[in-house]
DNA sequence: TAAATGTTGTTGCTAATATAACAACAAGGT
DNA sequence: ACCTTGTTGTTATATTAGCAACAACATTTA
């Protein structure tokens, strides 16, 4: 092909994962510029070899994305680009749809509890992923449930998801701070979470708690949420009774020493 | 590739046009159905060829839809299908937005007057897209519109977008029946638009006028609702003289037959 | 202990498919 | 006779699919 010219890589790119090939692409964005073209007008703003050019409008015609003259030669003309990507989204959304579902009953057909489990220890990534994950440890808790965390992350959507803990479980949360309502059913212990690094004093710089957590449900199963600023989340979740035992100390050497600090 | 089994095909489909790779596709509902599984019984059950799959697995949890455990051997684990399937719809949802604000800057480059315009037939696949050219003839009508249509359409949303039309032009509507309330702004006509056959008498059949609609604006632009029942209904939109001039000759004949059929 | 066996994770290569690009030509219009 | 449109093949090129071989490590067996 000769030159795509001033088109940015990342629309192509889009276009692409939006089902367009690269041609479907080039030549849509041709004929917003021109309106009502000839295949060889397209051809010539477009930059696509002209035999391909024919092929490439049927599709685009298919797809919505484009209309057709009933002259000879016929002419050409885009549709307008909001209405275009709805078009494509509006078959993708079906997909989606479709994709939900089946995969869904492929899913149910295992038992529910055969899921997770095991001594392993499971790294999850992104912030959606976690935050379901947790979801799901909470709905299940039946003694306990003991939050370590900063409070950007708590006021980040992962308080709202306490509300579903049942109201025979005991909840104890340590935090740094806790503005707003603090519902009365949760143990709120606001401690300074930022310790010095003692053990390496580089600099004597602090090692603060932020975008970071430590959960622990009925002693059994824990989720540490390891967050580096800027960068996407990830967590490690684990029920190895090794695993627990060591966030159970973690959580008790914190706070036991937050505490000191703080009186 | 051994048997893709009892996979229905319209699933991989549906993936494929999320994202993903066939191979991605089949590791993915693969670890469904197993939970924990290892590469090489993701390899088993799946039926992708052992050593693809630790590349197509990779490629999974960075699309965020399986999680790896911290053993060795690595176990994988399928997040859920439905924050799955949403996990992906965020990143297309993400290159839709993209691709709409940079096409629309290119669609505003030239002037919007550029458009259409001309001694031409356009044809017009999909509701959708047809209505958005309906409310553009409606918003930009200066002097009159006629509205020949059977009263299916008008419910269908055709008659909310005769709202935009402006206070000052004078807006006729034909049609067989108007159920609600008539915006008194309007000339409404009742008239049987079902006519009998004349020309071709085949059977003594009706014409109905179901789904199809007849629009002309400002007497210079004109639109032809094809609908056929079932189908996904086209249009024929026309500047032309000519055209225009067949259209005003239509709508006088068939206002005319119906008011003598009618009295 | 040492050899045999087996499994995991990697690398590199080949085959199949979809997309991209080109050449050639029939039909029709000027 | 010339040019343009639209169509049909055929050839590249890129992506995906599939395979074979291997090093690293663990497990078994002699």
């Amino acid at each position: 092909m000769t030159a795509p010219r001033d088109i940015p890589n990342n629309l192509l790119e889009s276009l692409k994962s939006l089902g367009l090939t690269k041609y479907e692409a080039l030549v849509y964005i041709g004929l917003l510029r021109v309106a009502g073209a000839t295949a060889t007008e397209v051809h010539e703003t477009s930059g696509v070899p002209r035999a391909s050019v024919y092929p490439v409008l049927d599709r685009l015609v298919q797809k919505e994305l484009v209309c057709v003259s009933h002259t000879t030669p016929k002419r050409f003309d885009a549709v307008p680009p909001d209405r275009g990507v709805e078009n494509l989204m509006r078959r993708i959304e079906s997909d989606a749809e479709n994709a939900r579902k089946t995969l869904d009953a492929i899913y149910r057909e295992k038992g529910p509890e055969v899921r997770g489990s095991q001594e392993l220890i499971w790294t999850i990534y992104g912030e959606e992923n976690i935050k379901t994950r947790l979801a799901e440890m909470f709905r299940r808790a039946e003694r306990s449930v003991e939050v370590l965390a900063a409070n950007d992350l708590l006021e980040g959507g992962v308080l709202a998801l306490l509300n579903d803990v049942l109201g025979s479980v005991q909840v104890d949360i340590v935090t740094d701070r806790l503005p707003g309502e603090r519902p009365s059913r949760f143990g709120i212990h606001i401690l300074p979470l930022a310790a010095p690094c003692e053990v390496h004093p580089t600099q004597g710089k602090l090692l603060p708690y932020e975008r970071s957590g430590v959960f622990l449900v009925d002693d059994a199963r824990t989720l540490l949420w390891l967050g580096s600023s800027g960068e996407q989340p990830s967590a490690l979740y684990s029920e190895s009774a090794g695993f627990v035992q060591f966030v159970r100390r973690h959580i008790a050497s914190v706070t036991e020493r937050a505490r000191a600090a703080g009186q």
